[in-house]
DNA sequence: TTAAATAATGTTACCGATAACCTTAAATTA
DNA sequence: TAATTTAAGGTTATCGGTAACATTATTTAA
């Protein structure tokens, strides 16, 4: 590895006169400044960021966590964030926890390690609760996205999920659809518990009865095994006539499920969910969502962390809490009763 | 931060002693160990990955380039390439090029700057080949992903290119195409050119003429302008009964363009491409596809990588080159003529 | 009983950069 | 012309670890 000792040597100058002309500080000749930089190139000289870091304690290091990297809310979130890191000049890398404590926990060691400068990160859930702590103990600035986490106050970008989920519910109503069932991720999400809420709210103004075996709370992230969504569909009886997903990778294993008995969405079953499919939904407009703004989400969540990191020490600024809106869009997964 | 010195200095032992414990290396008696232990947790220690490095000259990092976040084929991809990094203990971060030139030198700079021990490339294009000999001069182990970049000699796991364009091709006539279409990703990029050639092979097995207005070569990557393909479109007289769009991205954006001319698919116009849409193509099974292993591009890619990485400096192992097949997957968006 | 081996720990130098301070010569100013 | 500034650069210490070598008891073998 080409060091700036081995620059500063070939140019006849000082290490510290290399790291002068490298970083544009300090006063330099012309002449020198140009003999430094062409033995730079010549030697092709990259700068080492960790023995830089080390030094200059910060990384310039930014890190977005998400929970399901083929999710296209996830990946478009992660554009945004992308878009507004780079405007700031930060450098941005990406992890993935699978909706996984354990993966989860793996990052944040690699964020603390790698001292980065802040994280946004999407948590597992509840129990990510140790590891945010973590990350508050030593003063690694992070905001929040898409979900809260109780017990940790913090900036947060978060979807409006009661407003959506009582939004699908009254739209499925408006179609005159009475027994409506609901899928959803983990009780410990909280953007799951908010839907449930939101459900329950549009259905008591809807002067509906609420039935338990009308609601099932699995997980939000992909999965190979389809029993328990079987399971709850030979539970419920008389069987909804429409459903209600707490996101599209439910909506998906829904429809999984629903074809592999012979059941056609929309004509025997009708579904709404969360989150749209990325430009996929063009291809052949089908499903009818609640729409969140994710690359909003990714955006305005980088330009908080950006702010907290920018003022850090700062007279304790209060946390900002940001909530999207979340919008309707009516296709053909619905039908008329 | 907390260094191995503050837990030394309340430990009551030397620095080395705590790194001994750290990494469990040389001799430590069992008191003293514990006691380490102790006080590392008292402190909420965390090792500092940057000094580490600096001397030990390699950081256990890894990346994964890729040039759209929001196409399911790179993200399958990218929990390929997860799973089998975490398999060898290694980290993983994951970056963004957007199928932009500039982007992906930003990352390759990071790349090196942060000393990553390895990388997995899909590079934007022909164009990428500065790039890739920036990591060949400084000796950073990489596999190219889904595209070869002519000049470069290098492990690559590559798709059928030719072979799947053939299939796709074969599948039209077989339903009585005659006039098929081509939209294509950039001549500058190796996948779009065999993807070319073996629609030109099959046009001439199937004795049909190559028309050079029946191919666009434009871009893989989502775009928010549709103009040159509505330019495109009007060129075509007669319009074909068929197109075969490079990937899942451009099938997107032509059924986009087409619906927005009122041309229904299949009916008015059938339309294959290549990688499947991830989970998303279950929900109303609908675009005919040769579908592409994506995760074994990510799997057998990051094997490939860890095994250069590992017998670095040992004798000149040759290039390997794994070709993945591509396979048919019929669904609704042919119509037989 | 004494030399050699081993266990357990400490010391020093170094990885590659930068901050803080220091030096020297040339340019200004009084 | 002497006293100050300023420009251009150098020296040294340090960031937080680890390798290599050194030291000191304590065993073990001869």
């Amino acid at each position: 590895m080409v060091t700036i000792y081995d620059i500063a040597a070939k140019a006849g100058v000082s290490a510290m006169t290399v790291s002068r002309v490298i970083n544009n500080t300090g006063k330099i000749s012309d002449k020198t400044r140009a003999r430094v930089r062409r033995v730079m190139e010549e030697l092709n000289y990259v700068p080492n960021q960790m023995a830089r870091s080390l030094v200059l304690q910060q990384s310039n290091l930014l890190f977005l966590l998400i929970t399901d990297i083929t999710n296209p809310f996830y990946t478009t979130l992660a554009r945004g964030a992308e878009d507004a890191a780079k405007k700031h000049g930060y450098r941005l890398l990406f992890g993935n926890s699978d909706e996984n404590v354990e993966k989860e926990k793996d990052y944040v060691d690699t964020i603390l390690t790698t001292r980065a400068d802040g994280v946004l990160v999407a948590p597992a859930g509840d129990p990510s609760l140790p590891h945010l702590e973590t990350l508050r103990r030593h003063q690694v600035p992070f905001v929040l996205l898409d979900r809260e986490v109780p017990g940790m106050d913090s900036d947060v970008v978060l979807g409006d999920s009661k407003g959506g989920a009582r939004k699908l519910v009254d739209h499925l109503t408006s179609q005159g659809h009475r027994r409506i069932a609901l899928i959803n991720g983990s009780p410990y999400v909280s953007s799951a518990r908010l839907r449930l809420e939101g459900y329950r709210e549009a259905l008591k103004l809807n002067d509906l009865p609420y039935n338990d075996t009308y609601v099932l709370e699995t997980a939000f992230e992909p999965r190979s095994d389809l029993s328990d969504i079987e399971a709850w569909l030979d539970r419920m009886n008389p069987l909804p006539t429409a459903i209600v997903a707490g996101n599209n990778v439910l909506a998906v294993e829904v429809i999984r499920t629903l074809h592999k008995r012979g059941i056609r969405v929309p004509e025997q079953m009708s579904l709404v969910c969360f989150d749209d499919l990325g430009p996929y939904s063009e291809i052949d407009p089908f499903l009818t969502v609640v729409a969140q703004q994710a690359y909003q989400f990714g955006y305005l969540g980088m330009q908080m962390l950006v702010e907290r990191i920018q003022e850090r020490g700062e007279t304790g600024m209060p946390w900002k809490k940001i909530v999207l809106p979340a919008d309707m869009i009516v296709r053909r997964s619905v039908s008329t009763l």
